[in-house]
DNA sequence: TCTGGGGTCCTAGGACCC
DNA sequence: TCTGGGGTCCTAGGACCC
């Protein structure tokens, strides 16, 4: 078999670039892009924090993940712009189409990633690196905003190679590249390694890729487990997955939680919370055509201790109502009466039937199943606020909360790549 | 002082059974 | 009463990604 050639496709500062030109094309004269700005949430209903910076604004140590307020301390005159997930998923399209132009082989990794095999394309481009470069442009100038494309002969290289140097650049790590380009880098550079692993290896005398790379695996692993070694392969360049065509994800679960803009102190209100939040799983989950066997129940206090608690149920179910109340009972179970800051529910283990069969002690959920379905389908053609329960109505916690149903999804990606 | 939300995968410990 | 392993299932928590 002939060497692979992959790109790895990323959008330089996405949430904040596609912003950028959005405002540019509606006349406004400031491209944030060249100034320090961020997309962040609003801190006044407890979501601030950074989620994408400009170039400008990492000129003063803004990181992703920390708090508007620390970032706004670091930068007094730093723009805040709240995030606007339905803009996103109209550009991250829109760069796919383009991609579709160059190769029929591409994969969606995230919402501002792709992989691209460009393997058989040598008949139609002679050098893949100039390749990369016409792709670069043409996204460019069509859409507006930057990329950076790796390339080399994996997954892990190009996508090692596509976070170089930023932004509007093409970078190759090929296996020879690998000692210079690659090596010298530091240990918390390699994908897979985050705070935990890297605090690991670096107290252990191991600061850049290369020291990984020349490590004992056997030692690694002793230390590591099973992400040592995945990690180990990674510091070698050692990666074969090939560039998968998007199917329709296999999805595992389905969640939604939230920070509540004030502390919960009482069960009435958390359980309104809790069924906000049921109200986008279960409906999510019916829109799949799954039901669930596990749920589960995510808690954070104010001082941030977080626990979790979950049930597996013996007759997988998707209606609203069912969901709700295991949820309530799994929140009573774990709550000790500290201020709630943060609520989550997730719907897991799925299977494509409910046994209609009901076992000693089970709830007939066929009314409520009939509801659920025409509030869905009420939603769907006026809108999700066309219909919610009056348990809502002056009670200070909103209706729905997080994920909308109709925004088409995009998959998640594995730590396998 | 402030610290989001959506996922996936892995591990450890306990229950239970043979 | 005290002593084993091995296997599976369930639960909680942690690590990582964007």
């Amino acid at each position: 078999m002939s060497q692979r050639i992959i790109f790895h496709i990323d959008v330089n500062s996405a949430y904040l670039s596609w912003e950028a030109v959005h405002r540019l094309q509606h006349g406004d004269p400031l491209d944030l892009r060249t100034v320090p700005a961020v997309i962040g949430g609003n801190p006044e209903t407890r979501h601030g924090i950074v989620l994408t910076k400009s170039i400008p604004a990492k000129k003063f140590d803004i990181q992703t993940g920390e708090s508007v307020f620390s970032a706004k301390a670091k930068c007094p005159k730093l723009i805040i712009v709240p995030p606007n997930y339905g803009l996103y998923m109209q550009c991250s399209k829109a760069f796919g189409d383009i991609l579709r132009e160059y190769s029929p082989l591409i994969e969606q990794y995230s919402i501002d990633e792709y992989f691209m095999d460009f393997s058989n394309m040598g008949r139609i481009f002679k050098d893949p690196v100039e390749a990369a470069y016409t792709i670069k442009d043409h996204i460019k100038n069509e859409l507006g905003f930057t990329v950076n494309i790796g390339v080399s002969t994996n997954k892990i290289l190009a996508k090692m190679a596509s976070e170089l140097k930023k932004p509007d650049k093409v970078h190759t790590i090929f296996p020879d590249e690998i000692p210079t380009k690659m090596w010298v880098l530091p240990i918390e550079e390699l994908f897979m390694v985050g705070r935990a692993t890297a605090k690991k290896l670096r107290s252990r005398g191991i600061k850049t890729i290369g020291d990984l790379a020349h490590y004992d695996p056997k030692l690694i692993k002793l230390f590591l487990k099973s992400h040592g070694i995945l990690v180990w392969n990674y510091a070698n360049g050692i990666e074969g997955n090939p560039v998968r065509e998007n199917r329709r994800p296999l999805i595992k679960g389905i969640g939604n939680s939230t920070t509540i803009p004030f502390d919960v102190e009482d069960r009435k209100t958390a359980h309104l919370v809790l069924l906000s939040l049921t109200e986008t799983v279960a409906a999510r989950l019916r829109q799949a055509g799954y039901y669930a066997r596990l749920v589960s129940v995510s808690l954070r206090t104010n001082e941030f201790y977080n626990c979790s608690h979950q049930r597996k149920i013996y007759s997988a179910i998707d209606c609203t109502n069912a969901i709700h109340e295991i949820a309530c009972e799994l929140f009573d179970e774990l709550w000790k009466g500290q201020p709630v800051r943060h609520l989550g529910v997730r719907v897991s283990e799925f299977c494509q039937n409910s046994y209609k069969q009901l076992t000693l002690f089970e709830k007939d959920y066929a009314k409520e199943s009939a509801v659920d379905k025409a509030v869905d389908s009420i939603r769907a053609r006026f809108g999700n606020g066309s219909v919610f329960r009056s348990s809502f109505i002056n009670s200070g916690v909103r209706f729905s909360s997080g994920g909308t149903i109709d925004d088409e999804e995009y998959p998640m990606m594995s730590s396998l790549l």
